[in-house]
DNA sequence: CATGAATGAGTGTTCATTCAT
DNA sequence: GATGAATGAACACTCATTCAT
């Protein structure tokens, strides 16, 4: 599958690193603009960002308009290619940042492979609750660009799937030190764990639902200890 | 008197019984085509339901256009409009028909007062990962589609809200007839397990995984049982 | 939250003081391009208006298309959109623009209360049938786009509305200083003496008549001299 | 010029009579269906032309819709074509009616050679008033049509043309007789007072003026006596 | 570096007219 | 003669992207 959301206008496109390379002024820029940049510069780009931000939440990615964030930014229309390649190109750098918080606030939690893992999956999950909520605007939009362009939606799918997949090492770490149920199956298990977390995280936000992020995490745990069967005294070494 | 002369393409909706009306000169054909419908009629409308399906599949919501549809069913652009409002409008219909299959397969046995709970929930996922991934194209697409249309978000959410208290509803009569445990709370664990069946529905398609139908269904139907400390023999009268 | 999906082509009028506010990307560039215009930026949206007017007078305001504007504008169809809202806003535009001519030329003349009647009466109907005839393609069409947007409909009705108070309001001068026949209604007269004139003044283009402008005004001026049972010699202080 | 208005479809066109020609099968029913018409056929076609008058007269000529025709006349959709060529067809159908009518209660007074002149002026244009306020709508959309269709506008000029020469044949008569002012152009004079009883006219039915026809018509022959020099207790022999 | 005018391919939708049934 | 499904040319309008100033 190939990206169809940046079909417009693409001229002579170059393939560089498997992906498509921009051409015109505006890219000539943006490759020194990494290296060089100035205070003003990192301001107008972090503008950029703030009003895609606000945009896409307001009008998601598709009715969203170049326009309508260069305006919200207060920057001239042309600009916004002097920091982004395209509008695809921002949504990518938004969804990013989002990454980087999971994995700054969430995975290291998961990861842990000392003390009480019932604490650690409490914790993590807890985290991970809030920082979908936070990001509620921007998950949304993941699902639709998704839908349009093959970058993203392969992100998305890698994304998941390292996510089954530490949890999924987790429980077999737990099973093979005799703290969970040695009888499922961890990469099942895993799927079905992983879904249910997001799945719920994004449904506290659009269901207009009544669940606090509290009782959300203590239940989810609680489904995720009794899956796992894993023994609430238990200890990681 | 209102302005006529930018009527072109300008959409005046008015509301029915909780729908969209049509209006326009296809769409007084449209309203009686209901009623008086040739087998040509029948058989063009068909064709252009199959080719907007295969069409989405391929291109998404948003890429795929009217063109390619009408390309596809072999039939005159113009006969679009004949038969549907818009390309919103056929998607619509599209998503309807899932529903209705939901309807029919899943939700008679969630709903089901009698006889062994745990097997009537083993038969409802199973037909619910079964219907999902025969309609895995389209599931995608809700939810680009909800991200630019209110209608469209509305009816998931209002969908996934039925789903949760149908299943909460399964979870109390359980715990008033003592079969599952009374400490939890139903409207929680039934969003969390909702959640988690839809989830991995989808991820069953999309994450290009090696789990059949069948082990998630078990896995998942496990996992419902420990969640609600359902009695593993027990019986509704 | 309204649909966002068809929102392509759906004109979303909204009313401010007494006339329609655009929206839409091109649109706010346009609101912004009143005040800041460079001098390439005005001499294409010359070009468009000078475009507009001779592909309205050669193929009516209905057959003409904005290919054929921007074609004959030697500019990119996007273009148009970057000064005009629509076909409709660009007719508006170049039919204000001879409201101003007539003002100028005309109403000037009307309104003097000094002076010979008489006079004055002559010069302001030899400048009406000047400014008309020089803007006869347009006029015509004036009554084509009536017929199919209210907001021109209303304006050439408040126009014609205005000529006649102006000229019954002269008429009631005149009579008030004895200079006029006191026994005739100043309204009707004025209907009679206005549609006389403007109606004269537009079959001089489309009658392909032989009479001159010169004699025209002339026999007009005599008439409504008559009707008025103006005296002659008469002079207002 | 060429009409423009039935550009569409138009595929082998063939010259007759200073025409186009119709073809296919409505066409060919077309051409017998004028010496064979059952009295149900004859029914079907009136309120074809009913129908279209109310559709006309609402939404204006290029607004109209031929859907919206046969739906207001109750037959379908390709009936349409059974009785007329083209929508342009019914129109020109409908206008014919008028002339007709003017010719019947108007002409025949403007033409009268003996009796009082002032009397017979003052029917006709009495009549002509009435006439017209009676067609206002059709009238208004005569103006629309011309704009967009050569043989429209043609026939419009030719009756005004016609209307404006009988006026100075009139005057001319009158002259000859001594009863009005020898030194007036006829022509000049009579393109003036037409355009004055027609502006008058149209302006009575669009201007929402409380003006009655009564006085309307006492106010214009008043100002065409003046104007022509008429003397009050002239008879022709 | 910023600006904003220019671009133009692309899209959904309309509707007069035809013609098979 | 009636029906109404099918047609498809035509059109207004959008907006991501480019580039001259």
């Amino acid at each position: 599958m190939v990206s169809r959301v940046q079909k417009q206008k693409v001229v002579t496109p170059e393939i560089t690193r498997g992906g498509w390379v921009a051409s015109g002024v505006a890219a000539e820029r943006r490759a020194t603009s990494d290296t060089s940049q100035t205070i003003k510069a990192k301001r107008t780009r972090q503008n950029l960002l703030d009003a895609a931000r606000l945009t896409f939440a307001e009008y998601g990615y598709t009715q969203a308009t170049v326009e309508q964030i260069v305006a919200t930014a207060g920057v001239a229309r042309g600009s916004f290619y002097t920091y982004f390649e395209s509008k695809l190109d921002i949504f990518r750098h938004l969804v990013a940042l989002i990454d980087k918080t999971i994995e700054r606030e969430v995975v290291s939690f998961e990861r842990r492979h000392s003390g009480n893992p019932i604490d650690n999956l409490l914790i993590s999950n807890r985290n991970y609750l809030a920082v979908v909520r936070a990001n509620a605007d921007l998950y949304r939009l993941v699902e639709e660009v998704a839908a349009q362009d093959s970058s993203v939606n392969e992100a998305r799918i890698r994304s998941r799937r390292e996510h089954i997949s530490r949890v999924a090492s987790s429980i077999r770490r737990w099973q093979s030190h005799g703290l969970a149920d040695s009888t499922i199956d961890a990469t099942t298990t895993a799927t079905a764990l992983v879904s249910m977390l997001s799945g719920v995280a994004q449904w506290l936000q659009i269901g207009d639902v009544t669940i606090s992020d509290h009782d959300a995490a203590e239940s989810l745990t609680k489904i995720w200890i009794s899956a796992c069967g894993l023994q609430s005294g238990a200890v990681l070494p």
